[in-house]
DNA sequence: CTGACTGCAAAATCTTTGCAAAGAC
DNA sequence: GTCTTTGCAAAGATTTTGCAGTCAG
C-alpha cells in the first residue's frame, strides 16, 4: 500500500496540474478515506468528519464535490448501490472486486487473476475499448446462512 | 426464448401464488419487455406505454411497482447506473453481462461460461452463498473509438 | 363483496447547483 | 489581488408512499 505522505504528494501534484487548490477540507476527506478501511456513503464520510473535527466546517456538498473529483483522478473508486447510492473507498489498491451480503451489507473483497484475463478477453472480442470493469457478487456471506 | 404465451402464464402463476392480481397495467409492461429487445429505464417504459395504449391510464408509481415485483421474481433483472438509475430487461434469457460504452450508451450483452464458473468458484472458496452477480465492463464501443 | 391495485400528488432520498463570503496561492 | 472553493439552502432527479376510488377474482 502507498503510505500517507506519498499519497498526500501524488493527491497535490494532481490538483496543481489543474490548477485546484489544497483545502482542509479535501485533506480532510482524502485523509478519512486513507485511514478507513471500508466502503463509505458520502453521508457517512460528511458525519464522521464533522464529528472528528467540530472546529472545521464542512457541507455535505462539498464531500460530494470532492469524492466526484477523487473518483475521476482514480484516487478513489466507488460501488454503486443502485437506489441507495454510492459507496467509496480508497482506489490505490490493487483492482479488485467485490462480494456483498445482502443481509448485514457486509462487503468482501477479492481478486482474481483468472477473472481478470478473461474480461480483458472478452473486451478484445468485441473491440471494445476496456476503460474499467466491475463484478459483484451478490449473496449471503458465511455468518448470515443461518 | 420463452413464448409470449408461456411467459404470460408463467407471470399469472406467479401472481396467483401470492395472492396478487393480474391487472392490464402488469400485462402492458411485462408484455412491452417482452417485445422490445434492450434495457429500459422506468421512465421509457412510462412513456412509451402512454403513447402506445392511450386509453388505458397508467401512472408512473405502477411501473416503478411493478417493475420491483417483476424483479423479485426473476422475470426481469436491471442494470445499475449510480445516480442515474436503473435500467431494466426481461431476466428470462440465460444469464449474461453487460459491456457498456460510455460514450454513446450502448449495450452489449454477452455470456461466457469461464467467468461464470469462476464466480461461483470463488463464492465456494468466502463460503459465500451465491443468489445473483453482475459484471460490467465499461468502456468505449468498436463505434466509438475515433 | 373483499381485498388488492391504481393514479395522483405529496413526500422522501440522494445529489447537484447558485451564490455570496472565505480561503489558497 | 485573483480565482477557486466553501457552506448553505434551494433546486433537481429519481423513487416511494398515502389515500380514496376502482377493479379483479
Amino acid at each position: 500500500m502507498i503510505t500517507y505522505p506519498l499519497l498526500l504528494e501524488k493527491f497535490k501534484a494532481l490538483l496543481k496540474s489543474n490548477q485546484l487548490k489544497f483545502t482542509k477540507q479535501r485533506e480532510l476527506i482524502v485523509k478519512f478515506l486513507y485511514e478507513n478501511e471500508g466502503h463509505f456513503t458520502p453521508e457517512d464520510i460528511y458525519m464522521q468528519l464533522k464529528q472528528a473535527y467540530p472546529t472545521i466546517n464542512i457541507g455535505i456538498a462539498t464531500v460530494y464535490r470532492t469524492l466526484t473529483l477523487l473518483e475521476e483522478s482514480k484516487i478513489t473508486s466507488s460501488i454503486s448501490f443502485g437506489t441507495q447510492g454510492k459507496k467509496y473507498e480508497l482506489g490505490l489498491k490493487k483492482h479488485h472486486d467485490h462480494l456483498i451480503c445482502t443481509e448485514c451489507g457486509e462487503i468482501i473483497e477479492f481478486y482474481d487473476e483468472t477473472i481478470e484475463k478473461q474480461q480483458q478477453l472478452i473486451a478484445t472480442q468485441f473491440n471494445f475499448q476496456m476503460r474499467d470493469h466491475t463484478m459483484k457478487i451478490i449473496g449471503l456471506c458465511e455468518k448470515c446462512q443461518s
